[in-house]
DNA sequence: TGCCAGGTAAACA
DNA sequence: TGTTTACATGGC
């Protein structure tokens, strides 16, 4: 391995890092990572090991990775971080079919131009994607970002590097552990608690992990295995399927953002019903999730 | 202030 | 199978 604490990691053409590090900047409040002079600073754990990432702008525009303080101690352990910020910025997904669809899209077109280079930025975590989606069902997403900043704090672990203090999720094996009561004093409603700990209880026990939606099929089987657990409707299984199993056709048809959006697009005094969706995204065929992202994006 | 919020399960027809 | 309602709290 490189005797380094800095690592280059090479990105597509359709890639700027500071349109990315707009959307992860786009709440004040977000816990699991922090942004400062447009670098993005994030604790990861790897079984027993915890590393606290920087990751910022090369002079050609690629990625650099810094670790600050501990750095893996052999290649394989290194490797698992580079895998990991690939993913997080979905480096491997190559969009030139996507522009050459969106701009000729009348919903994309806008947005495709004025967010060039974004990707969609993942929950590596199954958990915490699963998680996050819970917590922002029917709630604002000033409020979400609350509870899951009070979450990571009551339930989580963390570190402190240069006097800052840096969160990681909770792992499942905890949740599950915990009782409703235990998570309504965050201000959650009791049906959240009960799905959270339901959830962390089927990953604590081995019956749902990544590796199982990746190895069910296809989409549509990864899709049942989701909306068969409580808690977790169509919104939040292709919620997840999109920013964590970054399956390209994952469509969370019913999202409000969505619908506001797609309003604002068109300019129109109504949000669209779900027949009008169906009919405007029929050109999306396998990039609903970045069509969706993209659209999500104008909001903020 | 009242409506809305990155929905879902359960009850009901 | 399709429609309605409770959930619960905060943001704006």
């Amino acid at each position: 391995m490189k005797n380094e604490h800095i690592i280059s990691v090479p990105v597509p053409e359709e890639f700027r890092f500071m349109v990315n590090v707009s959307y992860l900047a786009r709440s004040t409040n977000e816990c699991l990572f922090e942004i400062k002079d447009d670098k993005v600073r994030k604790a990861i754990s790897f079984g027993n090991e915890v590393f606290l990432i920087e990751v910022s702008e090369n002079h050609d525009g690629s990625l650099l990775v810094r670790f600050i303080g501990a750095r893996p101690t052999n290649e394989s352990m290194l490797n698992e971080v580079i895998h990991y910020v690939q993913d997080w910025f979905d480096l491997d997904t190559d969009l030139k079919p996507f522009y050459a669809m969106a701009e000729k899209d009348l919903l994309l077109e806008q947005s495709v131009k004025a967010f060039y280079g974004l990707r969609i930025l993942g929950i590596p975590d199954l958990f915490e994607a699963l998680c996050w989606g819970i917590l922002g069902q029917q709630i604002n997403l000033t409020y979400a970002y609350t509870l899951k900043r009070r979450l990571v704090e009551a339930f989580g672990t963390s570190i402190e590097r240069e006097g800052n203090r840096y969160w990681i999720f909770p792992p499942p094996e905890d949740i599950a552990k915990l009782t409703v009561e235990d998570l309504s004093v965050l201000k959650m409603t009791v049906k959240k608690c009960e799905y959270l700990i339901g959830v962390a209880q089927l990953m604590a026990e081995g019956s749902l992990s990544k590796e199982l939606l990746r190895n069910s099929g296809d989409f549509k089987a990864a899709e049942k295995m989701l909306v068969k657990i409580r808690g977790i409707g169509p919104w939040t299984a292709n919620y997840v399927l999109m920013r964590c199993l970054r399956f390209p056709n994952a469509f969370p048809i019913a999202d409000v953002g969505l619908h506001n959006a797609i309003k604002q697009v068109l300019g129109t005094d109504r949000k669209p019903t779900i027949e009008e969706i169906l009919e405007l995204s029929a050109p999306w065929t396998d990039w609903e999730a970045y069509a969706t992202f993209y659209l999500w994006r104008i909001l903020y």
